[in-house]
DNA sequence: TATTGTTATACTCTATAACTATA
DNA sequence: TATAGTTATAGAGTATAACAATA
């Protein structure tokens, strides 16, 4: 069998899934979870865009991101605001979006430094770039 | 609002999401998923294992690591040997499972090449290392 | 008492396909 | 024709809670 130390794909998805349990950890008195505060940061990030736009963002198809969007809006996280083209909605936070959303960034934060505790401070920054660098062509090519 | 660009849980989610939706493609061929795939290796990597300790390895609880050896043995990837305790099963990989993995991996490491190809090599070993090193911190930590 | 596997049940997230309204 | 959103349906993956068998 190929050498799974070498394969950027299995460590990739071992860390993400440590990851993301102590995410839904630390977003479980919130009653979120990972998946909808990278939505909301989504949002966040690009105020006003589509539920299309959304979705690619978060590499899932139009469907998945209107019952995304559905359930923060049901939360009063989010608003669908009119858009230019009458067919789209314009995704914009709610004031109480933006508040919960820093406190959950705070909750988030610190579940990132325990994770990070055994890098210095030169290497995480690298593996930030590094992981950033990735993320924005993975981004180009999927949008 | 924090930062976005500077959150490592952020970041990781979004490569994360990018790399699922490859490898997810790459397995199409197969009727096989990232989570399944996971699975074979950790077995492949720690033949033997109890359904409990693959759950730990995975970040999921005992049922759900339950669900997935159904699954596996449903379709004569995996089987349930005898353990020592006769609690317990001893899984390992089929003759099958192990001649699929092969050909999975093969798959997974084109989806992987393309995905790391804005990086130089040097850039490329120093993020395998680190997300090696986090890990295996995380593992240790889970388990 | 603690642990392994198991069953039953439910929730989150995502996908596909088909529909509507508008471009 | 193509696009944005929507609806209906289905499946994968995970969780919790409770149970039986064994340590």
């Amino acid at each position: 069998m190929q050498d799974l130390e070498k394969s950027f794909g299995y460590q990739l998805r071992l860390l993400h899934l440590e990851a993301d349990r102590r995410a839904r950890q630390a977003l479980d008195a919130f009653g979120m979870t990972p998946a909808r505060v990278t939505a909301l940061l989504v949002i966040a990030a690009h105020t006003g865009c589509t539920q299309t736009a959304l979705g690619e963002a978060l590499s899932i198809n139009r469907a998945s991101a209107m019952k995304m969007v559905n359930a923060l809006e049901t939360l009063g996280l989010v608003s669908r605001e009119p858009a230019a083209d009458p067919r789209a909605h314009a995704l914009t936070l709610t004031a109480a979006g933006g508040k919960a959303l820093d406190a959950m960034l705070d909750a988030l934060r610190k579940a990132d430094e325990e994770m990070l505790a055994p890098l210095s401070p030169e290497a995480r920054q690298d593996l930030l770039a590094t992981i950033r660098l990735l993320a924005v062509q993975a981004g180009r090519g999927a949008g």
